[in-house]
DNA sequence: GTAGGGTTAG
């Protein structure tokens, strides 16, 4: 076969350096792969590098570095450049502080910051001196190297070697200690910054590491702070604000920010718009986002798709169909597959599976192709009507249609397969994947095994937990959870025990659901002291019981004929605000009606709802 | 050559 005229052959480099001529090289414009247009273009700068250094006399090493710089943002081709570098001084072209600038971040880039740290020996050697740019590249490379310590010492030696840092230094050393969480540094090293006009980069880095960290209310007093020094926020201050008080659900904090963000004009594009338009949306505050998009208009901008699925999405997850209805309906641009596939979902989500049938067939009329999202949506949908056999039936038919299913198909029919206890078929289709070249994740794994345990198989489900681990991906909470409610099932009490130490020592944090199994666990195995330890435990930890944990520790305690503690539960139960569910509620009226328990049922409050769920 | 955020659906 012969080669594609498209590559450049694989030896390219030695092929350049060992040839005195220019390679005839012919182009085809016709090609589409972007990676083959990358190849091609770095195979241009290395022919052009090729005839820098046949010229006579030779370019200046500043026409080189241009070209090298190039070269590094086309498509990170580091080892390229510095092997390119190394050839200027086998040809004994004097390298400049530019040319050891660019050699020491990619060596960074390459992992080697030791390497970018010897090039800043050999600029001494070479009797240059460095400059601002090259501490920042090394504190950089430092950084992400997750060695602060190290990029800490090479800014103070440049302290003490008379260099003075620059606001980018004190930023990248700000961004590298958020990054390796140590917040408090960073704002100690702002203080030291502030009032700079510039300073609103490292603000908007601390103020979203503290976001993402949970520190809400402290990344809003920074925030406070920073407009106090006369520091003028950006969009990026106000999305990773708005993030972060989105994500803690403080409404008013956060349509207060907006307001804020609008008085000062801040100019903003269409994209910003909807970025905000969603963080707002998915906290399910319709009203805000609606108002938000009034003001979109008002200001002349002119939605998009992007914000109609949006603002569409917003008004499904608040189960407002109609209204999410209307805006599809007088949406006054194009509709794509996302549009359909957002209202779709909407519907499917609320049982109402045939408006979303409906808009399915729609799609093909407004000559909008539906995707592997839609299916799996509509899947999803079908199986939670409990019509498990069309689901079925529409997972094959998409395959017909040319649509590949992926890793979210095959679990969403998993996992609807395994609670509806049809976990043959759930396997049958998990051993496909395989075939399939789909590669299942966590979430395929944890319904398979939860679907197992759930049938009382627990050593089939241990093995596909063993081979999850095989495959190199972690367990997440959900995962650990269901493996323990199925040893806990069984029996297996000092495994399940085991799993749940080995969970919190991989860094996993048990939940509500896992608590409450473990503590259902004990109960069902007599180990009555064990399971309040755990109650009063995962207090301390800081994960607070729910209605389910509170009914399962009462039953717990009647079952075993601990009446006074069983009482006691029951009155924090109440104190909470928590029902009792069916199975309580008939266990108490038992032990009554036999004169073993003095209890007013009238004090606490009955749910027949409540589920029991494990 | 060096510092920050975000792009709608399962």
């Amino acid at each position: 076969m012969n080669p594609s005229p498209l590559k450049p052959p694989r030896n390219l480099l030695q092929t350049l350096f060992n040839s005195p001529v220019i390679i005839p090289f012919s182009r085809h414009l016709s090609t589409s792969k972007i990676n083959q247009q990358n190849d091609l273009a770095l195979y241009d700068e290395l022919v052009l590098f090729n005839q820098f250094v046949h010229q006579q006399p030779l370019p200046s090493i500043k026409h080189f570095c241009k070209l090298l710089t190039r070269i590094v943002n086309m498509n990170h081709h580091y080892p390229v450049v510095i092997s390119l570098i190394h050839r200027l001084e086998t040809l004994e072209i004097k390298p400049d502080i530019y040319a050891f600038n660019i050699s020491i971040n990619c060596f960074c880039h390459m992992g080697r910051v030791d390497l970018g740290l010897s090039i800043l020996g050999r600029v001494f050697k070479h009797g240059w001196t460095p400059d601002c740019v090259t501490f920042n590249t090394l504190i950089r490379g430092l950084c992400t190297n997750g060695n602060i310590f190290c990029a800490r010492q090479v800014f103070d030696e440049m302290l003490v070697s008379g260099f003075e840092p620059n606001v980018v230094t004190y930023g990248t050393l700000i961004n590298g200690m958020c990054k390796m969480g140590k917040v408090g540094d960073a704002v100690t090293l702002l203080k030291k910054v502030e009032g700079e006009s510039e300073s609103v980069i490292m603000y908007s880095t601390v103020i979203d590491t503290l976001c993402k960290s949970n520190h809400v209310r402290r990344a809003l007093t920074l925030f406070s702070e920073m407009v106090e020094n006369g520091v003028v926020p950006n969009v990026v201050t106000y999305i990773c604000m708005m993030r972060g008080l989105c994500r803690f659900g403080l409404r008013e904090e956060a349509v207060r920010l907006l307001d804020d963000m609008l008085c000062r004009n801040i100019s903003l594009d269409l994209q910003t718009c909807n970025v905000l338009l969603n963080l707002i949306s998915k906290q399910g505050w319709v009203a805000d986002s609606h108002s938000f998009f009034d003001l979109m208009v008002e200001r002349g901008m002119n939605p998009d798709t992007a914000t109609y699925n949006t603002l569409i999405n917003g008004y499904c997850l608040v189960h407002r169909l109609d209204d999410a209805r209307r805006l599809f309906d007088v949406m006054s641009c194009a509709r794509d597959v996302i549009t359909f596939n957002v209202l779709i979902n909407g519907y499917c989500k609320v049982n109402k599976i045939n408006e979303a049938l409906g808009l399915f067939n729609e799609m093909s009329r407004q000559n909008v192709n539906p995707n592997v999202v839609t299916y799996t949506t509509l899947i999803r949908g079908l199986c939670l009507v409990s019509k498990l056999n069309e689901a079925l039936i529409l997972f094959y038919k998409m395959q017909d249609c040319g649509e590949t299913a992926n890793v979210v198909t095959y679990s969403t029919l998993i996992d609807c397969l395994c609670k509806h206890e049809r976990v043959t078929d759930a396997l049958s289709l998990f051993k496909l994947m395989d075939g399939a070249r789909v590669a299942p994740d966590v979430f395929t794994f944890t319904s398979v095994i939860d679907g197992l345990c759930k049938i009382g198989d627990v050593d089939a489900a241990n093995e596909i937990f063993l081979e999850l681990f095989n495959k190199k991906l972690q367990p997440n909470v959900c995962t650990y959870t269901a493996m323990i409610g199925g040893l806990c099932r069984n029996k297996r009490l000092t495994e399940a025990k085991e799993l749940f130490y080995r969970m919190k020592e991989s860094g996993c944090a048990p939940n509500v659901h896992t608590y409450t199994i473990m503590i259902k666990g004990y109960c069902r195995n007599g180990k009555l002291d064990e399971a309040n330890e755990l109650f009063v435990k995962m207090n301390e930890s800081g994960c607070s019981p729910d209605g389910c944990t509170y009914n399962t520790i009462i039953q717990g305690f009647l079952l075993q004929n601990e009446f006074s503690a069983a009482i006691r539960y029951l009155e924090k139960l109440t104190e909470n605000g928590f029902c009792l569910d069916a199975y309580t509620e008939a266990l108490l009226l038992r032990f009554q009606s036999c004169g073993q328990l003095e209890f007013s049922a009238k004090k606490v409050s009955i749910n027949d709802d409540a589920e029991e769920r494990y």
